[in-house]
RNA sequence: GCCGGGAUAGCUCAGUGGUAGAGCAGCUCACUCGUAAUGAGCAGGCCGCGGGUUCAAGUCCCGCUCCCGGCUCCA
């Protein structure tokens, strides 16, 4: 039986095509038809929306789209490609190894392998060179729908256990066999259409990793890499990895003498040096100054606390992994703090509190400390003892979303200020359906991204109801969802006004949220701001969290107008997240090259010879009395090398002074990076003008 | 914690079971210099820590500490 079918394609041109019944038309055929170069530029297709391999056929109307090699939709179609043809190398070089999953991820893909531990980093030239000659044979890349039990049955035959153990689990009863050359592998697709499509990739590194992340499962070796439709694309990528490896903070922070972690003081334990200390300083002083502008009150409390305050905050029972072991002192136990709430918490309540005197906001550079396990550390950005920028604010239901919204000012406001443009901003809520959700996601959009990833039945669209929130919850956290504190109204009534806060006051910034759903910790929603830095890479920072179970614990009140005791609302808040982490990612975002403000050394003063030291010491003087902070390098250097130095050093301004400096009373000014080999940037001015310039560039 | 890799001078790093090395930094001396490294000399080491194998260990083996890449979690 013939029949005749229209496809519809992006352009909203139509062809028609006549097929028989039973077989469809192939997509590449299609391709082909329409033109040789979008054929040859084409790496899969779309039918009504659904990705697809270009092998695929379709048999009924339609609309098609070609997905090319410069659509940012095909990348992850040749990870994922890469990833097999990896699978595919290192089954031919390790004989018995047994394949775990090998997705593509956010800047390329992995594979994880079972290889008895014979893949190690020193193998990965020869999987490279495997992976080539699997390139240069150009297999095609094909797939075959099989029923599950047959599908079982042939990855059994395989020796495939953690394949068997992933079809298991499919809930649809047929799942697709990808096959390119000798090798075949359990997947949804799509792929390219063959092995020599892949131009640029690169093996990274390999690492151990739980089958399924469980640490009671057996570790696998994982393989990373990544893959671009060009080579130079890929060069592009490398690059900007040797960037983000020159701009390292461990690095920077040794060479600029910021601070140290050393074996004797313990892992995950920060020694702030001068340099670093200063900047922190500067951010501190910037901080303080801001809060209380914006009507903070500033506490400081103790570094430990009698074990009854932790039994009494709960922390005892639900937060002991992450707390050090109590002290003992006179028979009884202390225990260092992991958190500031608790105490924040003991100042509101030493008196009673009246509804006139709300909302309470105490802001603390609280340091506390946290039990890590030793393999996550990290530099500063993962460390077991750290200040955090923690605040608590006490107010009545109403007065929240004023307070909401004035944090969310306050952190997009401190965070700007360290040059962060791009933020990324998330909710995340808990077990009740607030309206919340639809502000950052199309029920549709929901959809695709939690159904979607999970079931193929969804993707397909079979699923077209409206899903809900609840849907959500009880298919995804069917146990977690037993565990929250605070009443279901409290939830919603936080997570609405977070969406309302969120609708005015980001939305407008062209910034919008994601929905975290039931991202939420067990005792509030919350919204965290994640900042962008340089390179393009994403670091927590501000974090804002509602308490529904503190002000049960510690029975915290207020009394209202009608005279009687009202349950207060607690809201914890960092906006920088923990002076070390930020530290990191300001080092990061900067390349060590602070602007003038922060810059540790803003002016270095460098004579030319011994003669001009006393001239030096004047400028110095003078600089220092306007609150500059300026240098003298008076070593017997040439000033060749001393301009090499500040240079390295990256101090801002260099101020160098000569005979002709001496006698006309004037400064040679010269700007950080003026290469010598660009425009002389250098010009002579009074000492006068140049601090009045500082301070206007400074204010 | 687990898998893999690593630790040699202040820093970056060579080092094949047989006398511990370089460059930079440091110190001393000379040079007093015009926009990214002046030259010479000197000094610098529990080769991460502890055991073992060996005539002999920086090198081989075992244990520990710390670091790096991940897994998991988070400020």
């Amino acid at each position: 039986m013939q029949k005749t079918i229209k496809i519809t394609l992006k352009d909203g041109k139509i062809i028609e095509e006549t097929i028989e019944d039973r077989e469809g038309i192939k997509l590449s055929l299609i391709c082909q038809k329409i033109g040789k170069r979008l054929f040859e530029a084409a790496a899969a297709a779309k039918v009504n929306g659904r990705l697809t391999d270009l092998s695929d056929s379709i048999k009924e109307d339609s609309s098609v789209e070609f997905i090319t090699y410069d659509n940012p939709e095909a990348l992850p179609i040749f990870r994922h490609s890469a990833a097999h043809i990896t699978a595919q190398a290192v089954k031919r070089l390790f004989p018995g190894t047994k394949l775990g999953i090998g997705p593509a991820i956010e800047n390329g893909f992995y594979y994880d392998f079972d290889t008895q531990g014979r893949l190690t980093q020193d193998q990965i030239g020869k999987v490279e060179e495997e992976i080539k000659k699997i390139v240069e044979a150009d297999y095609s890349f094909s797939f075959k729908e099989e029923r599950k039990d047959a599908a079982l049955q042939y990855f059994k035959d395989q020796n495939e256990p953690f394949k068997e153990e992933l079809i298991k689990e499919i809930p649809e009863s047929s799942v697709k066999i990808y096959t390119q050359g000798e090798f075949s592998d359990l997947c949804r697709g799509p792929h390219l259409p063959s092995t020599g499509k892949l131009k640029g990739f690169k093996l990274l590194n390999v690492a151990g990793a739980y089958w399924k992340g469980n640490e009671k499962n057996p570790m696998l070796q994982r393989l990373y890499g990544t893959a671009f439709p060009t080579k130079k694309e890929l060069e592009e990528y490398l690059k900007n990895l040797e960037e983000a490896a020159k701009r390292d903070h461990r690095k920077l922070g040794k060479e600029l003498d910021l601070f140290s972690i050393q074996e004797l003081t313990g892992p995950g334990l920060i020694l702030w040096h001068p340099k670093g200390a200063l900047i922190r300083k500067i951010v501190e002083d910037y901080w303080r100054e801001e809060h209380l502008n914006r009507g903070y009150d500033l506490v400081c409390t103790p570094h430990i606390a009698r074990v009854d305050l932790w039994k009494t905050s709960g922390h005892w029972d639900f937060y002991k992994e992450n707390m050090y072991r109590p002290i003992e002192v006179e028979e009884q136990e202390f225990m260092l703090k992991p958190m500031n709430c608790p105490f924040h918490i003991l100042i509101y309540k030493t008196k009673r509190r009246s509804y006139r005197e709300l909302p309470v906001r105490y802001a603390e550079l609280g340091t506390v400390y946290r039990y890590e396990r030793s393999g996550v550390l990290h530099g500063l950005m993962r460390v077991r003892g750290f200040t955090q920028d923690d605040a608590h604010i006490f107010c009545s239901p109403e007065q929240l979303e004023t307070e909401m919204e004035s944090c969310v000012r306050l952190a997009l406001d401190l965070l700007r200020r360290f040059d962060f443009r791009e933020f990324v901003i998330s909710l995340s809520t808990g077990p009740y359906p607030s309206k919340a959700w639809e502000l950052g996601l199309k029920p549709e959009e929901l959809h695709q991204k939690l159904i979607g990833e999970t079931s193929e039945s969804a993707r397909k669209g079979s699923v077209h109801r409206a899903i809900t929130y609840q849907d959500i919850v009880d298919r995804f956290y069917p146990e977690k969802k037993n565990e929250f504190a605070g009443e279901k109204e409290e939830w919603i009534y936080a997570e609405e006004t977070t969406a309302k806060v969120l609708e005015k006051v980001v939305l407008p910034q062209g910034i919008k949220p994601n929905i975290d759903i039931m991202g939420a910790a067990f005792y509030g929603p919350k919204i965290d701001i994640k900042v962008k830095d340089a390179l393009g890479r994403e670091w927590q920072c501000s974090t804002i969290q509602f308490d529904f179970n503190l002000p049960r614990r510690f029975d915290l009140n207020y009394i209202g107008p009608d005279g009687k005791e009202h349950r207060l609302y607690m809201v914890h808040r960092a906006m920088l997240g923990s002076f070390e982490r930020f530290f990191g990612c300001l080092i990061e975002h900067y390349a060590g090259d602070f602007p003038l403000w922060l810059a540790p050394a803003q002016v270095k003063i460098i004579p030319i010879a011994e003669r001009h030291h006393d001239y030096a010491y004047q400028i110095a003087k003078e600089l220092k009395q306007n609150r500059i902070r300026a240098e003298v390098d008076d070593r017997g250097e040439k000033m060749q090398a001393k301009i090499r130095d500040a240079e390295l050093e990256k101090i801002p301004y260099m101020i160098i002074v000569g005979d002709e400096e001496e006698k006309n009373k004037t400064v040679n000014i010269r700007k950080r990076k003026a290469q010598s080999d660009s425009k002389p940037l250098q010009t002579a001015q009074s000492l006068q003008e140049f601090i009045r310039d500082l301070k206007t560039a400074l204010s």
